[in-house]
RNA sequence: GGCGGCGUAGCCAAGUGGUAAGGCAGAGGUCUGCAAAACCUUUAUUCAUCGGUUCGAUUCCGAUCGCCGCCUCCA
């Protein structure tokens, strides 16, 4: 039984779609006024096997993606460059998806991009004027909360609680709004060269959490399964979908609300200031995989903080090598042909855990460990001969399926070796018939320093780069 | 000030009212010409501390200490 942590409730819950077989899920993407840093892709992983899971489970995913390319940041780097927003955005978003590759992280099925949907949000936020729950200031318009009674409903945040600590901040702010936690759905330009849209409504940009409101509605419908996102956007952004959503609606916006937990860089919040800030590609640079660093993201439950520490995510290099070697080494097995009932009760235990401990709110170290103590059990038999070949079969696909959720192992690939480094190793191997181990060694050396690591097995050398 | 989370071996980390998954690192061994890989054995009488409930608590309750997050743009 598929269980999920929902924010909303507090509890954790079984998952019971709206139309069975299939799920909309949005996921609050990136701002792309940057290269995303490593913590964003924690949860990008972490929705990635969100919607892997849920395909694994049957069901099929209309995975919605946003991506919000209109914002303060965007607009003032933009400007500082001398690009149109487009032109400023479409780096970061060609090395978002390179990124995603990389990663081995899944397309969204769909990717709306806020300023392709200026017209959806204008209609949004007109609906809201009409229903009171919006109002006009100064050419821009704000939400209006007292209007939205269940106000906190996701957030629990208690407003006459922490007004005394925080008060000062939240009056300084420089809009006229009736009460100050009211937010901006439609900013009027405060100069003439920043990006505007001519409205109904008046000359403006969207707010921020009108964009996602909109744009989820639109692709998913007014009442959707699950919308995630990391755990800052608990408030105030999606507490204000929820207002605009339901504001407008007047109908439950969504069903199941998951957050996924930060990242944390040596224990301290990664910040550039700190000089601990580090995007997925200055990883790679310093030397680490795109798998190793998948590895380490889903290491850990998403709804954990995960702590980057780099003897850790060496750790998982090794640890991920070491788990495609098992698979490689299944894979070019030379198997009898019959079945072990042993095994193929091993595979059926392995596939019962697996699943369990993903249907417990995604617990991807249960999924992992159950992947360890398959690679071993497998691996001893392997060594004794006792795997045969619908077990050999059986092991392929049920890795398959692990990793149709995981992603760590991708497919095996034996590529053809040189000439040249196929005659050392065939040289190699008649003189350590002639017990000439000195040359033999010689070649062993001389081949991993080209990259080809060789093991003499009972059954020939084999080798890897 | 308000709300929430966490504290498990050298490091990362799962987990449960009935006696501690898994990974990395370390030690010994099997195999090997030597390696490598793999496998085997080993590494927490103990789960921050102190009380309480219980036949029994790491797991529930209370307190204390420490760490973190949100309340402000943020994955």
């Amino acid at each position: 039984m598929l269980k999920f942590r929902n924010t909303l409730s507090g509890q954790v819950e079984e998952f019971k779609p709206i139309r069975p077989g299939e799920v909309g899920m949005y996921y609050c993407g990136p701002t792309v006024w940057n290269y995303g840093h490593i913590g964003n892709f924690r949860s990008t992983v972490a929705a990635d096997i969100l919607r892997r899971y849920l395909e694994f489970k049957g069901f099929k995913v209309n995975h919605v993606m946003n991506i919000t390319d209109v914002e303060d940041r965007i607009i003032a780097k933009s400007q500082e460059a001398g690009l149109t927003i487009d032109e400023y955005t479409a780096k970061y978003i060609d090395a978002l998806w390179e990124d995603f590759d990389a990663l081995g992280c899944a397309r969204p099925v769909v990717v709306p991009r806020a300023t392709r949907h200026i017209p959806e949000m204008v209609t949004l936020i007109e609906k809201l004027l009409e229903t009171n729950h919006a109002y006009k200031s100064d050419g821009s318009i704000y939400y209006r909360i007292a209007s939205f009674p269940e106000y906190g409903k996701l957030s629990k945040i208690n407003f006459e609680g922490n007004i005394a600590g925080k008060s000062e901040r939240v009056d300084t702010d420089k809009y006229e709004k009736e009460d100050a936690r009211d937010f901006a759905l439609w900013k009027e330009p405060e100069t003439e060269t920043e990006p505007s849209w001519d409205a109904s409504i008046g000359r403006g940009r969207p707010g921020w959490h009108i964009e996602c409101s909109a744009m989820s509605m639109k692709y998913l419908g007014e009442t959707f399964d699950i919308h995630a996102g990391g755990i800052d956007l608990v408030f105030p952004h999606h507490e204000n979908e929820i207002a605009q959503s339901e504001g407008a609606t007047s109908k439950h916006f969504v069903n199941y609300w998951i957050h996924f937990e930060h990242l944390k860089v040596e224990g301290e919040t990664m910040s550039k200031s700190k000089g601990n800030y580090y995007t997925f590609r200055d990883l790679i640079e310093k030397g680490y995989s795109a798998a190793g660093i998948r590895y380490f993201l889903l290491s850990v439950p998403y709804n954990k903080q995960i702590n980057l520490n780099f003897d850790v995510l060496a750790g998982a290099e090794k640890t991920v090598e070491s788990l495609r070697d098992f698979r490689d080494r299944l894979f070019e097995a030379k198997t009898e042909p019959g079945n072990n009932e042993k095994l193929h009760e091993v595979a059926e235990r392995a596939l019962k855990e697996f699943e369990e401990g993903m249907d417990d709110d995604l617990n991807t170290s249960v999924a992992l460990a159950v992947l360890h103590n398959l690679s071993r059990e497998v691996n001893r038999a392997l060594a004794r001969k006792q795997v045969k070949s619908e077990n050999q079969k059986e092991l392929l696909e049920l890795l398959n399926r692990f990793d149709s959720v995981l992603n760590i192992l991708g497919q095996p690939q034996r590529e053809m070796l040189d000439s040249e480094i196929q005659a050392l190793i065939n040289e190699r191997q008649e003189a350590r018939h002639r017990r000439d181990f000195t040359r033999a060694d010689e070649i062993r050396d001389l081949l991993a320093q080209r990259g080809v690591i060789l093991e003499d097995t009972k059954d020939g050398v084999r080798w890897r780069k």
